[in-house]
Formats: C-alpha cells, sequence, structure tokens
RNA sequence: GCGGAUGUAGCUCAAUGGCAGAGCACCUGACUGUGGCUCAGGUGGUUGUGGGUUCGAGACCCAUCAUCCGCCCCA
C-alpha cells in the first residue's frame, strides 16, 4: 500500500517516470524531424491564457466546462489552454505585416482539457500542432498530409496499419445541396455523420429523420457516405491526391465521405489518421483547411490548413506495435567504480577525463562493496565498468570490463578510450 | 454529468465468514577485487478510507476516495 501521506496528484495528470519521459522524447524527436523535413518552424506560445480568448470562438459552455480555469491575484480568469490555434491567429494578427508567407510553423507542447480520463484521454496530455498559412490550394493541403505520413511512417507504422481518411467539406456541402438539405442542417447533419461509425444503424436512421430529413434524403444521404469514388467529382480532391502522389504519400491515404470533424471552422479539405489494427479508435491526429482564421482576432483574412496530434493516443499505439526503442536507463555507457575511502578522487578524476574525452560517464557516488557497485552498472544497463584499485592506481593502470561478454582486461591509462571505445562499439552492434 | 468493474507486500495476484499467503523484486550470506545464473536465509501488511452486521470480516452491507473501462463530449 502506498504510504497514506502521498499527496496525490490532480485527477489526469501525467507523471513522466524516465522510461515514459523516452516515449514521450521519442514522439517528440519524431514529430521535430517530420517539421523539419518540410521547412516548418518550431515555435510556441504562452500555456496560459485569458478564457476570452477561447470564448470569443465557441463562447459555449465547452470553455466552461472543458477548461482548466482560476482566478489570479488580480482577479483576472486564466485558462490553461486548451488548444493552440486561438494563440497561433493572435501571434499571426499582431504581425501579419512582417511575417513571411506562406508561413509554416510547428510546436510540441502541453495542452489541458477538464475531460474524464480514459483510454487515449488525460486531462493534461502533449500535442502536436503544425500549420501553413498563406496559400489556399489542394496542393498545399496535401502537403499537410505528407507531413503527417511522413510522421508515421518515420514512426514505423506502415499503410497496412495507419490510414489517413480525407474528406472535404465542400464536396459534401454540394452533395447535400443536390440532396436538397437546407445550409441550416448542415451542421446537424455533419455532427451526425461524424457518428456514424459509432451508432447503431437503426438509431442512425432515426436520428437523421429526427432532424429533419425525408426518407429520399436519408437514401440519398447513404449513397454518399457509401460511395468512396466520390472524389472523383472533386476538382480539389483529384489534385490533392495527384499531389499526394507527387510527395510520395499516396499510399498512406484513403477517400472517406464519412470523415467530417466536429469543428466549425474547416472549409475544405478535411483528415483524420487511424491505426486500423489496435485497440485504439480514437484518432491519431486530425485536421484540415480553415478559412478567416483570423477573423475573430482582428486581421486580414488569410486562409490555412493543419492538424493536430495528441501524445496519448499514438503513445499507446506506438508501444502495443512495439515500435518503442528499448528503454535505456543510463545515457552514461560506463560506469567508474570507487574502490575505497583513498581512491575516491582519483576514479572522480577519471570520469573528468572520459567526459573531456566527449564520453557520458558515471562515477558512483562513494565507496562501496564491488559486487553492489557491478550490480547497480547491471541494472542501468551500462555497457562497461572500470575499477580503479590499489593495483592498478600504483601502476598506472585501469581494469576495463565489459559487461556484455564479462571479459575484462587491465589496459594502461592512455589506452582506456580506445578500449572503451571498442566495447562501446561492439556492444552497439550487438543492439 | 451517467453507467460498469477493481482496490490485499514495492510489482503481479491468491486466500469456503475462521492463524493474511505465493511468485517476482529487495536485503544478507555462500563469494573480503567483479554484475547476470544458482542455492540458503531474511525484511516487508492498519487488506484504500470511515462506519455497520457478526462470537469472528480481506470477504457481507452502507458511505466515501482512488484507478480502469465505457457513455456523453472532444475546440
Amino acid at each position: 500500500m502506498a504510504n497514506k501521506a502521498l499527496i496525490q496528484k490532480i485527477k489526469g495528470a501525467r507523471e513522466f517516470y524516465p522510461e515514459q519521459m523516452a516515449l514521450r522524447n521519442f514522439i517528440y524527436e519524431k514529430v521535430r524531424r517530420a517539421s523539419r523535413a518540410f521547412g516548418y518552424q518550431e515555435w510556441d506560445a504562452p500555456f496560459i491564457e485569458p478564457i476570452e480568448l477561447y470564448a470569443a470562438k465557441s463562447g459555449e459552455e465547452l470553455v466552461k466546462k472543458q477548461s482548466f480555469t482560476f482566478n489570479d491575484r488580480d482577479g483576472e480568469f486564466v485558462t490553461l489552454r486548451p488548444e493552440l490555434t486561438p494563440s497561433l491567429a493572435r501571434m499571426i494578427a499582431a504581425k501579419q505585416g512582417e511575417l513571411t508567407f506562406p508561413l509554416r510553423w510547428w510546436s510540441f507542447g502541453p495542452f489541458w482539457r477538464y475531460e474524464s480520463p480514459q483510454k487515449g484521454r488525460s486531462r493534461e496530455f502533449f500535442q502536436w500542432n503544425i500549420d501553413m498559412l498563406g496559400t489556399d490550394s489542394p496542393e498545399a493541403d496535401a502537403e499537410l498530409i505528407a507531413v503527417g505520413a511522413e510522421f508515421l511512417r518515420s514512426a514505423g507504422l506502415k499503410p497496412d496499419r495507419a490510414v489517413i481518411y480525407v474528406n472535404n467539406r465542400r464536396l459534401m456541402d454540394a452533395e447535400f445541396d443536390a440532396l436538397g438539405i437546407p445550409p441550416e442542417k448542415r451542421l446537424d447533419v455533419s455532427n451526425l455523420v461524424d457518428r456514424r461509425t459509432k451508432m447503431d444503424p437503426a438509431k442512425w436512421d432515426e436520428n437523421a429523420l429526427g432532424l429533419g430529413l425525408d426518407q429520399k434524403q436519408l437514401g440519398g444521404l447513404k449513397d454518399i457516405l457509401g460511395n468512396f469514388d466520390l472524389w472523383k467529382k472533386s476538382d480539389e480532391l483529384t489534385r490533392l491526391f495527384s499531389a499526394l502522389e507527387a510527395l510520395g504519400a499516396r499510399e498512406y491515404v484513403k477517400f472517406d465521405p464519412n470523415i467530417m470533424r466536429g469543428l466549425l471552422y474547416y472549409t475544405g479539405t478535411v483528415f483524420e489518421a487511424f491505426d486500423t489494427t489496435g485497440s485504439v479508435r480514437r484518432a491519431i491526429f486530425g485536421g484540415g483547411r480553415y478559412d478567416n482564421l483570423l477573423a475573430d482576432v482582428g486581421g486580414q483574412p488569410l486562409s490555412g490548413v493543419g492538424f493536430a496530434m495528441g501524445d496519448v493516443v499514438i503513445g499507446i499505439i506506438l508501444q502495443e506495435a512495439g515500435l518503442v526503442p528499448e528503454f535505456e536507463p543510463s545515457p552514461a555507457q560506463a560506469l567508474v567504480t570507487v574502490f575505497d575511502e583513498k581512491l575516491w578522487m582519483q576514479s572522480y578524476a577519471l570520469a573528468a577525463e572520459l567526459r573531456r574525452a566527449g564520453m557520458n560517464a558515471m562515477v558512483y557516488p562513494e565507496p562501496a562493496k564491488l559486487p553492489k557497485q557491478f550490480k547497480f552498472a547491471d541494472r542501468m544497463k551500462m555497457k562497461a565498468v572500470l575499477v580503479l584499485g590499489p593495483d592498478e592506481a600504483e601502476k598506472g593502470l585501469v581494469v576495463v570490463k565489459n559487461l556484455g561478454t564479462s571479459e575484462q582486461e587491465q589496459v594502461k591509462r592512455e589506452a582506456l578510450l580506445s578500449s572503451l571505445q571498442k566495447i562501446l562499439a561492439f556492444n552497439v552492434k550487438q543492439d
């Protein structure tokens, strides 16, 4: 039983022990590489913002119910950021005249949403955001999708298990129009489409009719949602797919008329990536094209395309797929033991010497029995252990033991580096 | 906000209402200058918390807290 005196962490907050931190950094590294491969610049915004920033957009209970808010000492309402886009809009608007467009920005940082924690969802999470602003073309949409595909590829998720589903709002609006679905019902219908895979078919039909659709419209809607060649009617999607072909990302992408995305602000291409084989049914990432990003904050109209990916879902998927590299407990590959009180400082000096030579070296923090120190090195999965005992000190030697092979040799101090490097290189090959 | 499940050693889990246990981990020793492997021994518990029923509760009842799974929601 845990110590009762321990104060519990905040519900849904995340604790990153070194092993989890390694996963987070693994994701960050893949994100960073994919973003930079396409020339995107890293940026960030405040973690706390005035609540109005979000209220301006949704103005809903959503903001109050699903955000962490509090009063600061001056009585201002402060919100832990639940998303990045409003901050992006403000920062762009503030320097709209001096930024170089088209602008390509990416970010990876913490966000908070007051929701009930469950599989794939916590109250505190890290999110990758990536956007291109100032270009309005299906080819730009294709680039963002290609960035996402590049991330999936580099993380080890092949097209047979990760798929990016694409649709287009304008295409769907045109289809809805053709069915005689009035524009004011589009939002409700979109939301219903979004929920289709989750719902019982009969119930879904019922809801559709409840929205005021007639049988003929319902039938037409289902025809549309079952038509996976529909994209051929869309000039935008046709161009998108040829661009994806050229970008080498086509194999990851499928057209799916059921992808809508709940967000109001998407106006053209929308897309969502899913793991098709694992236990997580939530989207890996999702995004699309939005117009008038800056409308709410008073900037000039600007079109953009972007997507966001949380760390929780992708983390589960990568672990399930066995794609996370084995955890290395210690960044240092060599342990310098401390033989006794007298030789303590000599061991410290030896470790310092290794560090000056560019190696990561850990020294045992105090004299202790050698078995204990060796055991420590073993549990830290270190590759080599150095022993500087009385015999070695006297003759200017060091014992180097390869923990992988159990072989050890006494070498002169001058030969230590090359001996160590040999062991480390050998062990690297073994991995 | 709603529903379901689970809380026992550091971890994973046992224990018909009748002495709280096992495996792993940890510590010590076999092995006073060498990790893993083996063997022997040992430490470790207010059974989430608070009440109740009972001669007797880890188990049954009520409440509460926490976690997990799902619904709702998902900017």
